[in-house]
DNA sequence: AATCTTTTCGGGAACGTTGCCATTAATGTA
DNA sequence: TACATTAATGGCAACGTTCCCGAAAAGATT
């Protein structure tokens, strides 16, 4: 890959450097012919300014660093769809980087953010991650951070979220009100933010109609399917198993149901099923699944906005961090009540 | 974000510039016991070469740049997980565009690409392009390009597609084995590689068995819902309507399910659908939907590791360029046979 | 006519790093 | 003792760009 510099352009036409770096800007200090020539000559040999060069001079790199668990997981590509959106509005390159679930691997990850110069960092935490010193280190150097999703209330800054109580809240009470007694909550890494979030809507809702909270029917669950069928077959070797289960996450929810297709339990018959999740495909399940919709498209492009917000005003300081929480809604469909089957 | 420079270690320890970057690079030529007070003082002070100035030196970006339709498919992000995963191993960044299925914003990103000096770029094309002109320039001026899955024979460099062919055969048989007789195709974009290879497989099926071709069941479709709908009521005004329809991709399946579903059209019974895809849910589908699985970390990983071959071979001039081929399997669920209802 | 402004441009440093070419001092060789 | 060799280090240019400063020429102001 050759590339024409300013200096050929120079060289060329018989000026400076700095005379052609002028012209190329615009400058009002230069004469209107030297400029049209020179614009003409970059146009002609299709001239791009060296970003790297660029960089190194202004020492910033015109990219953003995101880190997420895992790509192939529709919620974080959708959030991801909502970053470079918003990114490519801003000419803002979008670096990607996969913890898949692991502390050690985003450690690394944080490394190479810092290595790489991003001018900004994305972040949702992995579920492992308990210690989140390698993202203060970080901050606290001045590298310009939002965290969303799953998120730190060590980190003071920008952070995105569902209102994930609310959700499960709603959610949880949808159950009770349809007229399910024993509500199993299946939660992901009790590390995460999400899950405390959840488990604490799962409560309060429980709380508020006066039912007991049964410690048997809440479980903490990793995605790996056999963890899912464990932890089913746990709840249903209880004397009184569970008429319904919410579940914090579209993978359990998954997994829940092709497990329960396969223990030969009915959904919504024997078990009453919601999730927590974006998945297109719900609606297609069998049964169709009732959940609780995140808007992670929107999650991504507000967290962007102010991973950019901060980095264009990263020098007024006295900040005001805020956390964003955006909508959820609860969406009924049949694997939650027993009504017809088409709605 | 300040960082820690060669320069100041040299002033904090009263050397040359040179000399401490020989002593980092662990040079022979510098006194062992310089070399260790300057390794010494980088660890306390986390130094870290900066990647922007090597960059501009060695005029590489140790990036690669990846163009793909949209992310938030499962397919492009399983891919990416793939891609990702030989990058992270050979110390590569990986950045993200997306093109939108639109001609002019994968232009766009082309030009992004170079402007931003990647090293080498992935694309699989959008579902509106058909002229190439804009990667045929980048190829010709010397950028390492793998195309995968979407491809074009206009462009002379490495592919990785999966057997479009002998899956789209492979399915179009088993729905002719098991009895049905007037078998619809929806393919994607007419413009796509995997659309005309699809469609082969698809006719050369029909050939086989002596199936006359109808034209009429032969659809070309968008991904939106009503392109969907409206293919299938087109489907149905038949007179003899069909009794099967394959198609050629994964969000055209649940398009199909879901519109077939909306008119009371009951699958297998009435008709039995099969669809072109990888995604994990299918299994879960009601009904669980028959499809070709096409290997779409697989083909990341590959397009990522012929990209860095190129990338490394870059001088050794007389390439021969291959497709490669990635194995596709058939998966036979209840979409498509009228048997029991549990596998 | 002498001075002051503009206009238009060139020179050079700087960003962080490497690599070539000195340079110095110490050591080895005759 | 004189010269060649080696070890250890410094100086400087270069990558592509911008920006500050200066300079020459032309024009404007007394």
């Amino acid at each position: 890959m050759e590339h024409i510099t300013i200096k050929d352009i120079a060289k060329a036409l018989n000026l400076s450097t700095s005379t052609v770096s002028r012209a190329l800007r615009g400058s009002h200090e230069i004469n209107p012919d030297t400029k049209r020539s020179v614009m003409e000559y970059a146009e002609k040999f299709n001239y791009q300014p060296n970003p790297i060069a660029l960089s190194l001079k202004e020492n910033k790199s015109r990219s953003i660093g995101v880190i997420v668990p895992e790509i192939d997981n529709p919620f974080f590509s959708q959030a991801i769809n909502g970053i470079e959106d918003i990114a490519y509005n801003k000419g803002y390159q979008v670096v990607i980087f996969q913890s898949h679930e692991s502390y050690e691997r985003e450690v690394i990850n944080t490394q190479h953010i810092t290595s790489r110069r991003v001018d900004g960092l994305l972040i949702s935490l992995s579920g492992q991650t308990t210690n989140v010193e390698h993202l203060k280190n970080l901050h606290d150097k001045g590298l310009p951070i939002v965290l969303f999703d799953r998120i730190s209330d060590e980190i003071d800054t920008h952070k995105v979220i569902s209102d994930n109580f609310e959700g499960s809240f709603n959610g949880t009470e949808h159950l009770i009100k349809t007229g399910r007694k024993r509500i199993a909550h299946i939660a992901a890494s009790p590390h995460l933010s999400i899950s405390k979030e959840r488990v604490k809507g799962y409560l309060a809702a429980l709380a508020k109609h006066n039912i007991p909270v049964d410690e048997s029917l809440l479980k903490y669950c990793n995605y790996g399917l056999q963890d899912i069928e464990f932890v089913i077959d746990q709840l249903f070797s209880n004397e009184t198993p569970p008429d319904a289960i919410f579940t914090a996450s579209d993978r359990l929810a998954l997994g829940c149901l092709s497990t329960l297709k396969k223990r030969n339990i009915k959904v919504p018959e024997d078990i009453a099923l919601i999730g927590f999740t974006n998945l297109k495909v719900a609606a297609l399940l069998a049964p169709s699944l009732s959940t609780i919709v995140q808007p992670a498209l929107d999650m991504g492009k507000r967290s962007a906005e102010l991973l950019f917000d901060l980095i264009e005003n990263t020098s007024k300081l006295p900040k005001s961090y805020r956390t964003f929480k955006l909508y959820t809604e609860l969406i009924v469909r049949n694997s939650s009540v027993m009504k017809s089957d088409e709605e």
